[in-house]
DNA sequence: TGCGTGTATTAATTGTTTTAATACACTTAG
DNA sequence: CTAAGTGTATTAAAACAATTAATACACGCA
């Protein structure tokens, strides 16, 4: 069970979606498996539910977890949070890339950089 | 003279860096030119002296002027601009490729985003 | 139908940002 | 050296945003 740290200045919601977050992607659970239920959750950690609820907005907006009405909030397949991380990371890559061309970089440059961490190989 | 928008939403020190960001950048002030003396912009934009500082402390951080004690701000050289425009978007480039590497992004995928917006020559 | 589930709306609380009031410190003109 | 103009620092008031809570609604299943 996670614990919170109220010494930690950020907010509860947010350290309710890290403790499991890294949970998820460390393999602490697995693909299709059951979250705690909300109101559980708050039980145990005597807090509102819907600071569990907005912890578990996070991890949905994360691709971490998706939820069923009724039923339960479920751990994601990792191939598909791979996917959704791979996805943010390529926009993110082309607003890099054209602010770059926008301040008038040098192609060069930007090639240097990626030699710089994936090496010379392969042009 | 600047006008202030009272229906915008941001803060006036905002838009007061803001408008004269542009200005400068666009040459409507050349380098080494006095900027308003605090307290006179104030006084014209009928706003409290500090917020104007505030402005003038948001422009410093661009580069975009320099504060010299009981003389007043001046417009700074835009070649030094450029430069540390530069040098900030370094960092963060740098950051974005690292971060494609933890990701495990293909080599090539990268250099392609690259060929995209600086074509193919010259490899 | 009843219990357990997620969801939505609203409000109270808390924290942060923004602006102002005021006092301090430096530069130069005279 | 003094006065008027300049930027700077500190503190507090006010406005705003974020966080959490209270409460009611809606869905699924036994």
């Amino acid at each position: 069970m996670i614990v919170l740290d109220y010494h930690d200045r950020r907010p509860l919601y947010e350290q309710v979606a890290e403790r499991f977050g890294v949970l998820i992607l460390q393999g602490g659970m697995s693909a299709g498996e059951r979250m705690p239920s909300v109101r559980q959750l708050a039980v145990d950690l005597s807090i509102n539910p819907n600071t569990i609820q907005r912890a578990y907005m996070e991890l949905e907006q994360e691709g971490l977890i998706y939820p069923v009405k009724g039923k339960g909030n479920f751990v994601a397949d990792v191939e598909k949070i791979r996917k959704k991380r791979l996805e943010d990371y390529r926009k993110e890559l082309d607003l890099t890339v054209r602010k770059g061309m926008n301040l008038g970089i040098k192609k060069e440059e930007l090639l240097a950089v990626v030699r710089q961490y994936f090496g010379e190989d392969g042009l």
